[in-house]
DNA sequence: GCCAACGTTGGC
DNA sequence: GCCAACGTTGGC
């Protein structure tokens, strides 16, 4: 089983609404390193990190699994969407997207700041330099510390 | 294949 | 709202 990390825009979608959705389907995300982990390496069952970014304060918030493996993201070829993507071929999409699963919200979310702070977390990808991806893997001690963090 | 220009992300 | 750090696009 695998770690994620996974950023959302509490203003687009927050870790309130997939509690009271209970599903979603991660569409929407128009980067190549991204859609490699979803269309390749996430599994049923992987443990995800639900993440609030340009949020105050930016914090991870809570959990929730893979419920269903790498599938051609269906906003790429409608037009009327954000995220419509012209030069994609139904036949051989370009973009695929993961659904998740609500799991728990933490007691307490664990900001960016406490993050940083945490020797344990020092590697995590999350805090890297520029690091702009919105779906990332996360090490499992890395996933076990910071809901450790989150449940105090 | 290089690289400048542009658009986006996301912390602050 | 600012701006650094990227990724992408497109001319050549």
């Amino acid at each position: 089983m695998k770690y994620w990390l996974m950023k959302s825009e509490p203003e687009v979608f927050s870790i309130d609404d997939l509690k009271k959705n209970k599903t979603t389907h991660w569409d929407g995300v128009r980067n190549y390193q991204a859609r490699n982990f979803m269309k390749n390496e996430m599994k049923i069952g992987d443990k995800v990190l639900f993440y609030h970014s340009n949020a105050d304060p930016s914090a991870a918030v809570g959990v929730a699994e893979v419920i269903k493996e790498g599938y051609a993201d269906h906003t790429q070829f409608d037009p009327e969407d954000n995220h419509y993507f012209p030069s994609s071929d139904p036949k051989d999409p370009i973009w695929f997207m993961v659904d998740i699963k609500f799991v728990a919200k933490f007691k307490k979310p664990v900001p960016l700041g406490e993050i940083k702070k945490n020797p344990k977390l020092k590697k995590m990808k999350l805090i890297k330099r520029g690091n702009r991806l919105s779906v990332m893997p996360v090490e499992k001690n890395e996933f076990e510390e910071t809901v450790k963090m989150g449940s105090k």
